[in-house]
DNA sequence: AAAATACGTTAGTCGTCACTAACGCATTAA
DNA sequence: TTAATGCGTTAGTGACGACTAACGTATTTT
C-alpha cells in the first residue's frame, strides 16, 4: 500500500486537496484548473481514495469528489508524527539565529 | 529543481530526517538503521543535500550529515502553506463528527 | 613501503509513476 | 430510436527514482 504523505504531498495532488477543501468537484471541474488532462487528474483522483484522502459520489454521469475528513485527520497526524520535537526545537534555534548556523554544536 | 515537500516525504527520507535530528552523523553509521545499501543512504543525503536540507562536514575519510535549520524552516513553511485554514475546519470537524461523515454539507 | 580495509560516491538496472491516447458508458439531441 | 456529445476510467508509453554493483580514494596495518 502507498504511504499516505507521499501520495498527498505530490504538487497536483496537494493541489487537488486544496481545492476540494472547497467542496466536492467533479473531475472535468478539477481538472480546469490544472494544465493535465482529466485522464491524469482521474488517476490522481482514484490514488487519492485509495489511501482514504478522498471520497466519490456518482450522480448521472458526473462524479463528485470531496475531501474525507477521517483521512485528513491520518495525515495531518502522521505529519506531526514525523515533525518531532527536537525538529522543533532545532527551528526555533534557526529561525532566532537567523539562516547560517543549522545546528546547537558549532 | 526537486519539490522541497517531495523530497522530505520519502520514508527512507523521513527517517534520515528523523536521526539527523539527534545531531550529526557519518553514512554509515545512518545506513545501520536501514535495510537498504549505504550507497542508497549516500544518495538519499545528497538528494536531501540538493535541497538544503541537510549539509555535510568532512573530516578524515567521514563525512558528517547535519541538518540545516533553515532548510527545515522552509519545509515547515512548505507545509503550512499548504495546510490552510479550510483544512483545519474539516479535521475539526471530522474530529468532533467520529470518522463516519467528512464534510460540512451531507 | 605495500597490502588490506573502510568510507563514500558514480555507473547501470529495474521498477514505478505521471502522463497522453484510446475506450466504455451515460446522457442529451435529432 | 439512433446519433452525437460529454464524462470518467483503462490501456500503453516515456521518464524518473530507488536500489545494487562496481569504483575511486583515503586510511590503517604489516
Amino acid at each position: 500500500m502507498p504511504d499516505l504523505l507521499e501520495v498527498a504531498t505530490e504538487p497536483n495532488r496537494r493541489a487537488l486537496l486544496r481545492l476540494l477543501a472547497e467542496g466536492e468537484k467533479t473531475v472535468t471541474e478539477l481538472s480546469g484548473h490544472f494544465p493535465v488532462s482529466r485522464s491524469a487528474v482521474s488517476q490522481h483522483l482514484l490514488l487519492l481514495s485509495e489511501v482514504g484522502l478522498v471520497t466519490a459520489r456518482k450522480d448521472g454521469r458526473n462524479r463528485y469528489y470531496r475531501l474525507d475528513g477521517a483521512g485528513m485527520v491520518r495525515l495531518r497526524e502522521q505529519f506531526e508524527a514525523f515533525w518531532t520535537t527536537e525538529l522543533d526545537l532545532l527551528v526555533a534555534d534557526a529561525g532566532r539565529l537567523g539562516p547560517q548556523s543549522s545546528q546547537g554544536n558549532i
